[in-house]
DNA sequence: AACGTTTTCGAAAACGTTTACCTAAAATAT
DNA sequence: ATATTTTAGGTAAACGTTTTCGAAAACGTT
């Protein structure tokens, strides 16, 4: 770097005046006048002068920074269709409000070792957004009952702000869906078990199902990691080798549930004439060919912004700001993957 | 924030030592003795230090901190398929250097107004890595013409170092295998036209098939933008509507391909008994479901990777790392969505 | 015993800001 | 005319580091 970077005191020797009162100019404070505030301005200007992050964050403490933490089981949030949305939409807002988004590393191999927390300090983040993580590590935990602000997306934390989207409504309205096509023999291959989602979802289809008075077998639930096509697909020739098997089969995700396509087409049946399937997330490509997938679609681009704006109130009026916890409905998009089932009573 | 972050003077104070001594005993230098080092390091652990990252990089001038600039069209390089798997790898690579990432702000709307260069200055970024983007921005050829280290994917500056996917070799080999399974009539729904990428695949298209003594009618090119599976249905319908359609058409990317897909089925026509199509970039569910995409995989791992290392390389010997553009193959994954034509000669 | 060398540490400046407090002049009020 | 307030700007400390330089102490060598 030949070029030497232009500080506030090469724009005061410019100008005859003391540092801080170009600090004072730049940042508009009241007791400067307007003729010296337009000159300063413009030398700065011409100087090519960029305030300085890292002196601004060690004198205010005030970094305009967010740490991002979103992990996934494969260690990826990044690519994660769902997540890449909500940290998309979060991006965007953040970035609208003047705040920049840096991950908080999520490499434990790394030599220079650091806590999510230690990083969090050490990078001096204003606010934290944590999604898509195993909630039950210690670390996390360790995030969350810091003093550094913090918002949760779909987990809920005593005390703490999350933003969930409704598994319970999402969950209801899918399956009632189908029970009103007909289904009364329906499956359900759901996440893993330990995951907040998963548990409000399969609470959530036990709990439809008994109100609606459908009762199903336990060989009908199926666990399969998220997003796996190929695990989805295993389960799924399970339950259609069963002696009673169901006419209808959800599944954890979208893409679970093309590993439920590939593995009915392959016994050459067709959906839904033979038989039914259902996603959850409503990822685009599962709403644009076809069978156009029955799924539920979350407001992934609400859930992201809604997340930075309570994040930023919360950073900015730490006291002021109501704790709660935001439920986002999703909507069900009925697709063409459930059919009609004439019911011979 | 109640709590006062511990500084070294707290550690200097705790051990009856200088702040210098602590700064050195953590930074492992070896002018502190054995004893001394393991005595602040343990009250350093016991009292809860972190070092500050703004006041390192004041000091410094080093931020350890990488901006990344991904944008699309559509302005989220975070959704997009492919750029998100090579962010994702770059990320990785990048955190096990010790490095973070920080998004370059993409929105040029908020009040703050920076631009990509002002931005990266203003965060100090050690360095910066570009892609997805729209290369003729004038901003982007302000922060690449700056004398931070950058790296560029999948667009080539000079005196720059970039990595670049192969699409001169993908589309080659793309249009030689279905030239091989003996289609003549081949029309292609290429991306925008200017950007890097379109014009090499577009250029190897057409030179492939001259190679082959293959010449189609200028009719079976057409344009859609990239990811676009409206605009790719439409364009596909024009081709088949011809009065001498193709019998393979390939595609943008693996994302407009199930646009074809849909306008295909939905005239009753069969993949690839009736019409062949092909994709581009291998995305997982391209590569999952019936039929299996006909396409090229791109090493976005490798990408990734390897513009992180060669960025922090640049990073740590800004004269003695060499400029160089790096090429990357892909690999044809023959999938099952070209098939074989009968040649009546 | 005298000298040189090595080891270990500290003092202080510097990085680029912000801000509490001060001062001098100008404006206003009495 | 003086007293008071307002306006405009400056001084200097502080944020938490790193690093240069120097100095004292310990050690080794003749």
């Amino acid at each position: 770097m030949a070029k030497r970077i232009v500080s506030l005191k090469d724009i005061s020797k410019a100008c005859g005046v003391s540092i801080a009162t170009v600090s004072k100019a730049l940042n508009d404070h009241s007791d400067i006048s307007k003729e010296t505030k337009e000159k300063i301005r413009e030398v700065a200007e011409q100087l090519g002068y960029h305030p300085n992050a890292a002196a601004q964050a060690l004198k205010t403490n005030r970094s305009n920074n967010i740490g991002v933490l979103f992990v996934d089981e494969a260690n990826s949030g990044l690519t994660h269709d769902y997540f890449s949305h909500v940290l998309d939409s979060f991006k965007k807002k953040a970035e609208q409000e003047g705040f920049d988004i840096t991950f908080i590393n999520g490499d434990r191999t790394r030599s220079n070792n650091m806590s999510y927390l230690s990083h969090a300090i050490y990078r001096g983040f204003d606010g934290v957004v944590i999604a898509c993580v195993d909630f039950s590590d210690p670390e996390v935990d360790e995030l969350i009952k810091s003093n550094i602000p913090v918002v949760t997306i779909d987990h809920s934390f005593f005390n703490r702000i999350s933003i969930v989207s409704d598994n319970i409504k999402g969950m209801r309205e899918l399956v009632t869906y189908i029970y009103e096509q007909g289904h009364r023999k329906i499956a359900y291959i759901h996440g893993h078990e330990d995951t907040a989602v998963t548990q409000s979802r399969l609470a959530s289809f036990y709990k439809t199902l008994q109100d609606l008075g459908v009762s199903i077998p336990d060989e009908y639930l199926l666990e399969a990691p998220y997003r796996n096509i190929e695990e989805a697909k295993k389960a799924t020739d399970k339950l259609l080798d069963l002696k009673n098997p169901p006419t209808c089969i959800l599944y954890s995700d979208d893409f679970a549930a093309f590993g439920g396509l590939n593995a009915i087409r392959e016994r050459g049946l067709r959906i839904p004439e033979d038989i039914s399937i259902a996603g959850y997330d409503g990822i685009e490509i599962a709403r644009r060919i076809s069978p156009l997938m029955t799924t539920i679609v979350q407001d992934t681009d609400r859930i992201g912004r809604l997340a930075a704006s309570k994040l930023i109130d919360l950073i900015n009026n730490p006291k002021g700001t109501i704790i709660e916890q935001i439920v986002i409905p999703g909507t069900l998009e009925k697709g063409e993957s459930v059919g009609r089932i004439k019911r011979t009573k």
